[in-house]
DNA sequence: CATTCCATGTAGTCTCGCTACATGATTGAT
DNA sequence: ATCAATCATGTAGCGAGACTACATGGAATG
């Protein structure tokens, strides 16, 4: 019989392309994920893998296994929520993954709340970018992603994932109650063309949208400095260093010292998404979270 | 994920009706059948099954379970038939269940041979009666049983199982060698309407084709001694006991003091099957091993 | 040619599933 | 009504199997 557990881990090896990256997308090492395609060729009595320069490749029988294995390890799990479905009942273990602004804003308030209406349901919470979260959803090794996308900035989703609306999230400009834009009800970039930005680092989708932000006056933005979380963001604005775009979602009470202004002529916008697996979509325990997430 | 090794258990209970049944079916204890069941219940977070009296009974999601999972359980099985057929590769484990004359006369002489020219497979044996063994062969525990049935004798064989014939097997009348018909040529059932026979238990197929054999005589056979292996019908013969009617099938060679006489309208043949789940039709070992018993 | 990176062996540990046995529950018989 | 029989299921203990940590062996890169 073929072992279920070992042949994810030579499709992990096939979608990821090396035994070490199988291992870590995997949560194993990578000699474990070694043995399990040794295990799995075993099994069948042919080989899977191949060495190949210091790397690995599927043999054409290995791709075929994982091709149509991947068949089968869908409609086992379609199974499994199409009876908890029949049955109606919360139950079995949710892995949710979510950026961490979506952690504190979205999911925290909301957790409590379902692990309380369904004493089956176990939850567990993990923090990650959007692009890993796809990766994690789409292998099979978390059932719930929440990402975001501001308007215009996408990124690809694989076909076998379903897309759920959970927020619409808007980001403000932050300025120290001292700033000259303080007294203003609302801003353009075409207002912030000379101001100096705190920003999050090169490469994360914030920083993106930022500068498509700025597309139709002809300039970039002017970042002056760079911080991961938007809560140093706030600190750095009230020291008097620049000002910042803040989504709402997670975001702290504003102290004293600085102030939100509206933006407008594009309002800043960020999409949050909640992903999950089509095999999944009859299971009550995603749904439920799904629809608690999308109430709160 | 739910665990295959467990739902086969569950399967094992919905087709043999108690746990104790589908424990021995499988070869675990019961305690151990319970046990996966429990384990696929904490799985699914769904009851599968309810105690009714003093046996149980599935639920209605158990048993929805059970014919779902039958089909990734045969998907699973095609799959690795089916890479070992792209691989031609003559390799696995293949469990052979025979009756005990094609034990010795059949699967005896060509074992040597396949393990020989195939040296990644694995052959086990195991000796079961023809009723036996096509459940053995329908619940997955073993890839190959070999069953006979006397002509117009039948029994029933689920819709998943092939069947291959593999021998035609004549029996003949034995007697002994100062027995009045030891120089006859050939013999009809209605030559034997007086003679005492030694016969195989009441309830085997072997006994049931005896009497129908006598249909046309209007009379049934005199069974004076009874005896469940043939080896000791020819010992009871050579005592002048009785006679006895014997395949050829594995048959030891006759002493001086036994002589084999044909029958004839009707011929005793009995036909000779092999049987494998349909699942199993592309794998290459299955193929080897039908294929040697066929030459065979 | 040394360094680095990758895969894979090896030894040890730990978890998980099975067996053996005991218990609880229900039915049928005396 | 009681006792025996039968079935399922808990519990303790044991053994196999799967993973981790570490060491080894090739292959590419500078």
């Amino acid at each position: 019989m073929i072992d279920l557990a070992a042949l994810s881990g030579l499709r992990a090896v096939a979608t990821h392309g090396s035994v070490i990256a199988a291992a870590e997308a995997t949560g194993f090492t990578p000699s474990a994920v070694s043995q399990q395609v040794k295990r799995l060729e075993r099994q069948v009595g042919v080989p899977l893998l191949e060495r190949v320069g210091r790397g690995v490749m599927l043999t054409s029988h290995g791709r075929h296994l994982v091709e149509a294995g991947e068949q089968v390890l869908a409609d086992l799990e379609r199974l499994e929520a199409e009876i908890q479905h029949r049955a109606g009942v919360v139950t079995g273990s949710v892995r949710l993954v979510a950026f961490s602004t979506a952690m504190r804003g979205l999911v925290a308030p909301v957790a409590r709340r379902l692990l309380d209406e369904h004493p089956g349901l176990r939850l567990t919470l993990d923090e990650r970018e959007p692009w890993d979260t796809v990766d994690l959803v789409a292998a099979g090794q978390c059932e719930v992603g929440i990402v975001h996308r501001w308007g215009g900035v996408t990124f690809a989703v694989p076909d076998h994932l379903a897309t759920t609306r959970v927020a619409d999230d808007v980001a403000d400009l932050i300025v120290a109650a001292d700033h000259p834009l303080a007294s203003r009800d609302k801003v353009t970039p075409r207002d912030l063309l000379d101001v100096d930005w705190i920003a999050t680092p090169e490469g994360t989708i914030c920083r993106q949208w930022l500068h498509r932000m700025y597309d139709g006056t002809g300039r970039p933005p002017r970042i002056a400095h760079v911080s991961m979380e938007f809560e140093s963001h706030l600190a750095l604005v009230a020291a008097g260093l620049g000002v910042a775009l803040v989504p709402r979602l997670g975001r702290a009470p504003l102290g004293p010292d600085l102030v939100a202004i509206d933006v407008y002529d594009p309002v800043p916008t960020r999409l949050v998404d909640a992903l999950h697996r089509r095999t999944m979509a009859d299971s009550p325990a995603v749904r439920a979270v799904l629809d608690a997430l999308r109430a709160g």
